[in-house]
DNA sequence: AGCACA
């Protein structure tokens, strides 16, 4: 990952200020010191985002954590508050491994207001119901709070509702609905695996739901208007939609950002096509 | 692993 990349995770957060990435060296730059005396020496990228105020920091830490950076490369997120602020000059980032006086805004108090990211692998493998717009939430502990749930799934977009009902012996399962099937897949790449406080074995699986909520199950015998969701025909296993919606949402802002920045900025509009008009990304930032 | 409600 690059370290522009990196801190275009950010521009959309209001009190986002400065991020900037530690790569660890590639082996032969001049230093003739070969890292191998300190074993805790780990080749990971590690990134450092700096807020206005601790509070956005930690909220900032809340939605990403856990967040799939590269689906391909399996790489989720871990961010953490950081033990020591980030230093910044004018805005922008900076290693500045000096002194510096910490410049832009007063950090009154000693509290780091900035968190650290590590990227780190995992694995994922699960849907293997056709796709529709209710996802099925897997892997519960017996404690978790319903309240925790919806709080992550409200902040997803194109969210409807969601039903939780807790098993008598076992943990609790839980349906998410969305608008639309393109909602609720990309929900699902975004947070599948994310860990919430009851976690111990992994985050939140999710997966689509045998059948969609609210809506009863087929009845085989009326075959003509049978189609799940909407006005969307079901096609065998394979995503129906619509990535012109999902294509949109990606482009302004992007993907991870987009839908649960989103709504921390309150702006929830559905990516309609009538947006992704007037913001085309140049060729330069796509293709 | 883990699928309820109408």
């Amino acid at each position: 990952m690059q370290e522009r990349e990196f801190q275009n995770m950010f521009t959309f957060y209001p009190d986002f200020e400065a991020a900037t990435l530690k790569i660890p060296m590639s082996g032969s730059t001049s230093d003739g010191e070969e890292p191998a005396a300190s074993s805790a020496v780990r080749k990971q990228i590690i990134g450092f985002a700096k807020f206005r105020t601790r509070a956005a920091a930690q909220e900032a830490r809340n939605i990403l954590t856990g967040r799939k950076v590269d689906a391909e490369k399996n790489c989720i997120l871990k961010a953490e508050m950081a033990k020591k602020n980030l230093h910044t000059k004018r805005g922008l980032a900076s290693n500045g491994a000096g002194v510096a006086s910490s410049a832009g805004f007063p950090a009154s108090s000693s509290v780091p207001n900035g968190f650290a990211i590590p990227l780190t692998r995992s694995v994922n493998s699960n849907d293997q119901n056709p796709p529709c717009n209710t996802l099925y939430v897997g892997n519960l502990p017996m404690n978790t709070a319903e309240e925790e749930l919806r709080g992550l799934f409200t902040q997803a977009l194109g969210y409807k509702r969601l039903c939780f009902r807790p098993k008598p012996n076992a943990g609790p399962i839980c349906f998410v609905e969305f608008e639309d099937v393109a909602y609720a897949t990309q929900a699902m790449r975004e947070l599948d695996g994310h860990p919430i406080s009851s976690s111990t074995n992994g985050g939140i699986r999710l997966s689509f739901s045998k059948n969609p909520l609210g809506v009863r199950q087929a009845t085989p015998t009326n075959t003509t208007s049978l189609n799940m969701m909407g006005s969307l025909p079901v096609l065998g296993g394979s995503y129906p939609l619509n990535l012109a919606a999902l294509k949109a949402a990606s482009h302004t802002p992007p993907p991870s950002a987009s839908s649960l920045f989103g709504s921390s900025l309150g702006s929830r509009h559905a990516p309609g096509l009538d947006h992704s008009l007037g913001l085309e990304p140049t060729s330069a930032a796509i293709h």
